[in-house]
DNA sequence: ACAAAAGTGTTAGAATTACACCCATGA
DNA sequence: TCATGGGTGTAATTCTAACACTTTTGT
């Protein structure tokens, strides 16, 4: 080992702070959902807490936090990407862990949970209404919310909130959930008209008690070219 | 200690993106720099890199990150926050190595170096023009200047790279620098006016060889209220 | 026929951009 | 007196925000 005894090795963690949509079971409003798993072990036994866990020998960062999301909740991620990383010196009680912690969106038909081995269980959280969280939890949370609203606003990251085909109404009412305020409808479509990358399929909604909306998708590749263009897009 | 033996602990170091603003000798021109240091250690000894090191125990991240730049550089910041952690499995040629990288302003008074114990010499380095760089570091300073153009246009990060009291000729080559465009004299003044918190002092510059400019600066408090109540900037 | 959401334009106000000259100072 | 940057306002344009009714479809 060429380093001298004062270096640390604190153990290295991921955890995840996972977003997902979720229909109000009472009355049509929709729900900003987090992912938490109820802890087996200790400590912090029973508490609720980030899906997460140790990084191992030959794993990047990113294949750790997807491989615990796999594992813990079974889910396939849409939107994975780095957050921050947590070092304070006392976050976990047994020793120090550093985390590194990440930020990801599922959309719904992920939302069937199939828990892992060392998750007593996995349950969706409005993040109005969240529990006491083990460890440092509720503030990578809060930075992950945090990321979300903001960064919503100026990158096309929503859409992995949504199934692959949307109408236009579900991608105005995922804009109003996430950034918590309500959005006029013709403007909204104005806007997102104008930006070129979300069109339309020759596909209509199925099996709705209403008027059939027309599906849209994202055009990534439209979107991609636009960007290295130096294109802003201030969405909303 | 509780963790199966699959678990790794890689070594845990900090590196550090620090920008300046340095006037061209040749043209009155600004330019954006970068502090880098020539290492006088194997792996890389004799290369360019950015200034870092392991963390320490009973240290935390950002702790460690303030100590390196005091090492290497004898540099206090202006401004710090943690950028991205890189954890590829072969970053480092001896071992595995997971390193936080930070972003730094220093202002232009702090531009005097005084090069610390295991850096053979710290230099800046126009950003536009730099040697090859240790490590992934051309990586992680590319992280940096997009941290710094992006963020720039939203939060009144760059006061950091001024003195405490700067003019608006000063502020708006500030910007003209980062972003790398022209920005029109009377339309920016108008904006910094609207803004409310960059506010005119009592003093004027002295001994320039021409009509002194007033001389301004940044109120702190003035911000934050109105950051507090949902406001929003978009600068430039 | 009715309930429920789909779809569609215009206008007023606000914000942004483009643009040029006189002033104060020190050398 | 000259060179250098300091300081200032207006008009055109673009963008944003407010606002309501008709259409389609399934029950």
């Amino acid at each position: 080992m060429p380093f001298t005894y004062e270096f640390q090795r604190p153990a290295l963690a991921v955890d995840c702070v996972v977003f997902g949509l979720r229909e109000d079971p009472a009355g049509g409003d929709q729900r900003l959902v987090v992912l938490l798993i109820e802890r087996g072990i200790e400590p912090f036994r029973g508490h609720w807490a980030l899906p997460g866990g140790f990084v191992r020998v030959g794993e990047t960062l990113d294949q750790a936090a997807e491989r615990e999301l796999v594992e813990e909740s079974g889910l396939e991620v849409a939107y994975l990407e780095q957050l921050y990383t947590f070092g304070s010196l006392d976050r976990d009680p047994r020793e120090r862990v550093v985390s590194v912690s990440y930020f990801a969106l599922v959309n719904p038909v992920q939302h069937r949970l199939a828990p892992g081995s060392d998750a007593a269980k996995a349950e969706w959280f409005d993040v109005r209404t969240l529990p006491a969280l083990a460890f440092d939890h509720e503030e990578i949370l809060a930075k992950g919310l945090e990321r979300l609203r903001s960064k919503v606003r100026y990158r096309p990251i929503g859409f992995g909130l949504l199934p692959e085909r949307f109408t236009l109404t579900q991608l105005q009412r995922m804009y109003e959930t996430i950034l918590g305020k309500d959005l006029d409808k013709r403007n909204f479509r104005k806007k997102i008209a104008s930006l070129g990358f979300v069109v339309a399929t020759e596909e209509i909604e199925r099996g709705v008690p209403r008027r059939a909306a027309r599906l849209f998708r994202f055009d990534r590749p439209a979107y991609d070219a636009l960007s290295e263009r130096g294109f802003d897009l201030d969405l909303v």
